[in-house]
This record gives structure tokens, C-alpha cells and sequence, in this order.
DNA sequence: CTATATTACTAACACGCGTTACTAACGCGT
DNA sequence: ACGCGTTAGTAACGCGTGTTAGTAATATAG
């Protein structure tokens, strides 16, 4: 039960050579030349005795933790209805495991940003860091930029020069404005999925008004709330519109998740989506596909980001420095059932 | 930019102390005896120097990841649409912090189980292991236990000595649908959440029978159906069973997710829900409650079993070898507006 | 005043690995 | 026989920390 680790001398006295050669050998160092027949007696060795290398020592001798830090920058009330979570890790994961390395996970409140950070960068836990986050806390930022520590935001930082895979979420949510004013809609609810100190949120409202502006169409304060990523956030909002006596025919909520609440809270109300309201959400998530009525959205490749996130991140770690700090991948506008592709009648 | 990296010995130097010292301060040894006044002495040090630890290297010394292993056993293909990982990852978080540890994540195939925990145990990158998954590999378990390492359970593995957290999946699913049986349903639709190979599905599919059995009604196959896990397996098999021109009032998916799609193939079908199909799913998902209708559904306190998981794990990792095993947490049958609790008739 | 206990520290080793500098053996041309 | 390059391998150091065994100075007891 309690056998005593095997070392990389257990193998090597088994093979009958210094330890060097089993870490030159096992490590495969194309500088190095061993004789066929002692690489073979070398890898016999190991794996007869079930040899796995300390993760410690060897990131201790070899300064590199052959981890990659994920952190969501999240209050924690928001994660466990977070559908994006199940999303990044799906992308990174293949990445990660391509490049033989580990994903240390964690979750920081807002404000704690800058504390976990230092912890995880000076402790050379992680080789590399992903951040995902709703908003990132510049002064957080800066360690690790001073640090010069690879990192890469999923989302942006405006202004800043961090690596960062994002989309272009004020164009996004221009077009899907712009469809809803394009099918008749004049009175066009807007729903965050955030407060606006969120770039993304800000960006996709910024994106509503100007839809709005270049229709001619007036932008009315009242037809405004602001969620907070979650079900019920949505479903407050929309009933915070509808208590308030308003009238509008088209809704466009800047997350699925939002969405959904809202949508409740118009069913509640009597409303039918889309006869009375259509409705357009955004992120796609797979359950949009089959709500009822299917939820029309903007389609954001959020598995592909987390994917392109860890790829670029590794670069770095490779020693590469492309020259090309942000990339903004497309976005879809998915047009289903929620906004009456079917062909009812507006007002 | 790339200043050294700050050590132990600078926090001694800095101090006029010896690196023992500094050590045995920073660590709060009780044993040793420091007098006030070099203790502040280092403390300063050490925070004027921003000096945190060496991971790898305290790692090494103390025999101590200061990491817990979370593994999610899951086909890739279902991570992204899987809403229990944010609740795991909600439960675990807060305990994790709290006992100053990390998490390292990595969600493996089914089929390679067992070597991504070797890897993970004889690699010394972990403390302890938190495993979720539909099943559980017993060869790959075998490892652990042979190895004695520490180990939780989310979920059972029929017949094993593992720590483990859990629900009563049987008694649960018998008890919803005892509930559409009470409700005057004769007819009533089963949708796995995954293949009976899975324990959890195949204990919930036996509360079906069972609870059909015990009201004297006959067990129909052709009722029956096997998720995924996913939104599109609920869908397809409800499109299955409709195509089969099978006549039902009542339907049970254990899942939410599942159920979801399920619905969405009725609404399709031009069958109304509850009125010509009652629902009940199963998890209680953030989004059931705001569904159109509300799903009624199980409540499995997910949250609460990956804390009490966790919980139980660094108890192990402190010497501590609670006798009881098995830790059952209760659920609850919550009855929303899908299966009519608006009181509409029944056939 | 001496023997012993206590306080407050430190020197030195161990953890398991990567890696550099070095060596011994061998072949080859002259 | 000699020098020289090449091949195949090793000894030894360093990574940064935890921890044990030990010590010098001071306090206490007889």
C-alpha cells in the first residue's frame, strides 16, 4: 500500500546507467547521444517500474510548472448559472492536453484580482496565464505586465497592450438591432448583460443605440435595465419595463441567459414571444436552439476563442511574440423562431 | 522587468535572520520558539520584498501540492452544454480557498481514466482526488486504491470502499413519478439522462419502474428512451417516441438539460405542455424556474455535494478517516407549473 | 558556584530532477 | 606512435524550500 515513490535512480540503477542518461533519454534531448540499445534498457526500466517524474522537482529544476492558470474573475453568486464556464474549458482543454500541460482553475471575486494574481505568478505555479473576466482590474494587470508574465484576456482590456482574443460585441449587437428595426420594430426594449462598467456590456448597449440612431429611431431611457448575468436578473428587468407600463414590440437582450428571465417574465405578463415581442438575445448558448419559441441570437464562438486564447498563450511560453496583440473573431446573427422569422405581423 | 526572483534567503538577508528562521516564521511553526521582535522583523521583510514562496520548491520539501485534482470524466462532446460543472466548480471554490489550496482541473474521456490519474497521483501534482463523472472506471480506481490515495466520490460507484457524495437517485425519480401517477397520468414517458450504463441513470430509471410497478401500472419499452446529456439527445428521443405514434399524458427526463430538449420536440409537435404533456426533469438547473413553462423538476443540491466532497477530502488530507463512507444528501421534488400545477385535467 | 533546563536561533541535509562540464574509449589519418 | 575528433556516458552542482539536530547564550535550581 504504502510503497515508496519510484525515483529516476530507481530506474536508473535498473538500467544499469547514471542518472543523467535516464533524464536525458526520457526527456528526449536531441543533443544528447545514447546508444540505441542503452535508450531502450532506459525505457524498459521506466515504465517496468511505473515510472512517473515528481511534477515539483521538475518544475522546481526545470522552472517551468507546465500549468496554465484559468481565471475567471467572477462574483461568486454568478458562476454556477455561468453557461460560458462549460464553454472556455471545452476549447482549452484539447489545447491544453496537446501541449502535455495542466490547467490550474480558479475563481476570483472582482476585487481580489490583483492578491491572486501575485500569488500565482511569484509562486510560479503557472507558466502562463487566461483570463476571463467581465472586466479586468488594471492595476491587477500590471503586476503582470511588469512581471512580463504571458498572459492572454479572453475579452478586452481597451487600451491596453495584453494579448487578448475577444469579438467585436458593439458591431454584434448592431446588427441585431439593426434586424429587429429592419422587421418592423420601432420600440425596441434593451436588456445588459451587465452593468456597463463591463466593456462587453457597454460595447453591445453602445452597439443598440447607435442600430437605434441610424434608423432614426428614438432611444428611450425607459426601455433600458441592466442585468447581471443571470435568469433572474433578466426576469426582474423585463418586469421592472412591463410594471412600468411601457409599451414596445421587440426586445433585444445582450445574453441568452438574460434572455430566458425575460422571456418568463413576458410569458408571465401574458405576452407571447414573438407575436407580441420578438426578441433577440445573444451568446448562443446550445439550449437557444431549442427554447420555446428557438431564441434568435448572436452566435459567439466562445469554445474557438478559449481555443485560440490557449494557443496564443502557448506561443508565448515558446518563446514567440506575434506582433498582432489582439484578434477578433465573427460572430453569426442566428435568426430562429423568437423574432418571428415565421412571418407574423409587426406593429 | 525581469528582476530575480525574490527567495527565502533575500527575506533572511533582509531580516538579518537565517533562512531557517524565516521559514519557520512564514510557517507558523508552533514548536519553535521566535521572540516578537524577529518575527515582525521577517514579516516586514517578506512583505516589503513582496516575497512569495516557490511552489515547485516548497512542493519538493514538504511532500505537499497544496493542489486538490478535480477530474471530470466526460466525453468532449458534452463539456459545453454540461450545467453542472459551474455547480461543482461554485461548491468547490470556497472550500478550496478557505484551506489555502489550488484546484487542477483536467476532464478526461472515459476510456483513459486510468492513465491520467496515475499520472496525476505518482506525478505528486495533487493531494487528493475529487472525481465526477457518469461513471467510474474500476481498473482506473484500482490505481488509487492501491496507492492509498486520498479520494471523494461526486457521485457512486456501486460496491466500493471510496468515499463518495451523492443522492439518492432512485428514491428520487420514484418519487416524481409516483407524483405524475397521483396526478392521474397513466401514460408516462421515460428519457434517460444518459445510457443505463451510467449508475446514476440506471437508479433513476429504476425509480421510473418501480414507481409504475407500485401503482399497478404496466411498464411499456416503447415509453422508454436514453439521453446523452444533452439538449439534442432530449429532443431527438422525444421526436423518436412521437414518430413511434405513441400516445402518453406524463413525462419523466432525468435531466433538465435533456428535458429541455424534450419539450422542445413536443412544442414542435404541436403538443402543449403541461396541458396535453406533463414534464418533470431533474437537477433544478438555475434556468428551470424561469422556463416556459416553469419545469417542475428534482433538486439535487449540487453545490452543496461538491462542497461536502471537498470538505470530506481535506479531511483525509489531514489524517482524519471518518468511518462512514457514504454520504447521502437529500432532494427535492419541486412541482412548477409543467406538470400543471395550475390543475388542468388529465386523460 | 556549578549543573541543568530553557530560549532563540542556525548549519546542514534532504526533496527529485535538469543540465553543464568533463572524461574515457574509440576510430582515423599521417 | 601521435594528435584529434567523435561517441557515449557520468559526476556534480543548482533549483528554493522544509526540517532535524545541534549550539550558544541566558535563566533556574540546588
Amino acid at each position: 500500500m504504502n510503497t515508496r515513490r519510484v525515483t529516476s535512480q530507481d530506474v536508473a540503477d535498473l538500467a544499469g546507467v547514471s542518472r543523467t542518461t535516464v533524464s536525458l533519454v526520457l526527456n528526449k534531448v536531441e543533443t544528447a547521444k545514447i546508444s540505441p540499445s542503452t535508450r531502450d534498457k532506459v525505457f524498459d526500466a521506466a515504465d517496468s517500474l511505473g515510472y512517473v517524474p515528481d511534477a515539483a522537482a521538475q518544475a522546481l529544476a526545470s522552472r517551468k510548472a507546465k500549468n496554465i492558470g484559468l481565471i475567471f474573475t467572477r462574483r461568486l453568486n454568478y458562476i454556477s448559472s455561468d453557461a460560458f464556464i462549460p464553454l472556455i474549458l471545452d476549447g482549452l482543454i484539447e489545447v491544453v492536453h496537446q501541449n502535455d500541460m495542466r490547467l490550474l482553475l480558479d475563481i476570483v471575486e472582482p476585487d481580489r484580482q490583483a492578491e491572486a494574481y501575485i500569488e500565482f505568478v511569484r509562486g510560479k505555479r503557472i507558466d502562463g496565464i487566461l483570463l476571463s473576466g467581465p472586466w479586468f482590474d488594471k492595476d491587477a494587470l500590471q503586476v503582470l505586465w511588469n512581471e512580463g508574465f504571458p498572459t492572454v484576456l479572453i475579452g478586452k482590456l481597451p487600451g491596453s497592450m495584453f494579448y487578448s482574443v475577444d469579438i467585436d460585441n458593439y458591431a454584434a449587437a448592431k446588427e441585431a438591432v439593426a434586424y429587429l428595426v429592419k422587421s418592423g420594430h420601432k420600440r425596441i426594449v434593451c436588456i445588459t448583460n451587465a452593468s456597463l462598467s463591463h466593456p462587453a456590456a457597454s460595447d453591445r448597449f453602445s452597439g443598440y443605440k447607435t442600430a437605434l440612431e441610424e434608423s432614426g429611431l428614438s432611444y428611450n431611457e425607459e426601455l433600458i435595465r441592466y442585468g447581471d448575468f443571470t435568469v433572474e436578473s433578466g426576469y426582474q428587468a423585463m418586469r421592472s419595463i412591463l410594471e412600468a407600463g411601457m409599451r414596445f414590440t421587440g426586445a433585444f437582450v445582450a445574453s441568452d441567459t438574460v434572455a430566458l428571465g425575460a422571456k418568463a417574465a413576458l410569458c408571465e405578463h401574458g405576452l407571447r414571444v414573438p407575436a407580441d415581442v420578438a426578441i433577440i438575445g445573444f451568446d448562443d448558448l446550445p439550449i437557444a436552439k431549442r427554447l420555446d419559441p428557438p431564441l434568435s441570437t448572436v452566435r459567439v464562438p466562445a469554445i474557438n476563442l478559449a481555443r485560440k486564447a490557449c494557443e496564443i498563450l502557448i506561443h508565448q511560453l515558446d518563446g514567440e511574440h506575434p506582433s498582432n496583440r489582439r484578434l477578433l473573431l465573427d460572430t453569426e446573427l442566428i435568426i430562429r423562431g423568437s423574432c418571428g422569422s415565421n412571418g407574423k405581423d409587426k406593429r
